[in-house]
DNA sequence: CGCCTATTTTACCACAAGGTTAAATACGCA
DNA sequence: TGCGTATTTAACCTTGTGGTAAAATAGGCG
């Protein structure tokens, strides 16, 4: 797997019992019992998960008795948001397909020579 | 790999040379062997990343003779982006941190009990 | 100490990811 | 038809991922 934190981050988005996980968290602190109550997998599972996000630098454990209470870390979500911003402008008004229209259009038009018999369908 | 739309986008973009792909056909159409250019890596390569681009819709292809350029689709990225956004107030004001805070005052100073030598220090 | 609870570590497994090379396919064109 | 270019498919390899069960560790407490 690719270690720049950016493809860390989204790797660990990239599983939906990962997002429930935080979606959890959201709600406060919990522990490792906790967490897993909602899912049909052993705790070794779930820590496993811990640790993706751990990395994703997503949680942060605390240590409190036998229990290490999981919080959430928001930070790295928004260096996520930040670099699909950069594409909002292809979503935004539909100019992806304005666009993909666009360029069909174009090239159609294009005076390129043995255009003539190309297939002119697409 | 889970197969929920969310977490094929999330996956796809767990990766610098897909997310270097993508930035690519930001500024337009490209075929295989314009977007292999950039990385040292065969086509077959490129094409499987291709390949998961496309299964998480971000590209669509298209077909001009032996030609199959590539174009930017963006709309996953508005529901990604949907999803990170509910964490926004987190990173925000570092609402994560002051929330961490927070509970470890409050833990402080539950009268829980064993508390006295509990590890204070943390 | 010895037990109980919470959590992690240690193998282990099946399968997906990300690469490779070599062969196959798709089209345009002389 | 047959060659050349663009791209994909097939087969294979290595490593990572997500899961398991069983054993190890950590800490509170009688």
């Amino acid at each position: 797997m690719a270690t720049d934190p950016l493809s860390v981050t989204f790797a660990a988005l990239a599983d939906p019992t990962r997002r429930a996980i935080l979606k959890r968290l959201a709600r406060g602190e919990a522990s490792v019992t906790d967490l897993s109550e909602p899912f049909d997998m052993t705790m070794p599972a779930i820590t496993k998960h811990l640790k993706v996000l751990q990395g994703a630098g997503l949680v942060e454990r605390g240590r409190r008795a036998q229990w290490r209470p999981c919080r959430l870390r928001a930070r790295p979500l928004k260096r996520a948001t930040d670099w699909i911003a950069q594409y909002r402008r292809f979503w935004e008004e539909s100019l992806d397909r304005l666009d993909a229209f666009l360029q069909d259009v174009q090239e159609k038009e294009k005076p390129k020579g043995a255009r003539r018999h190309g297939q002119t369908k697409v």
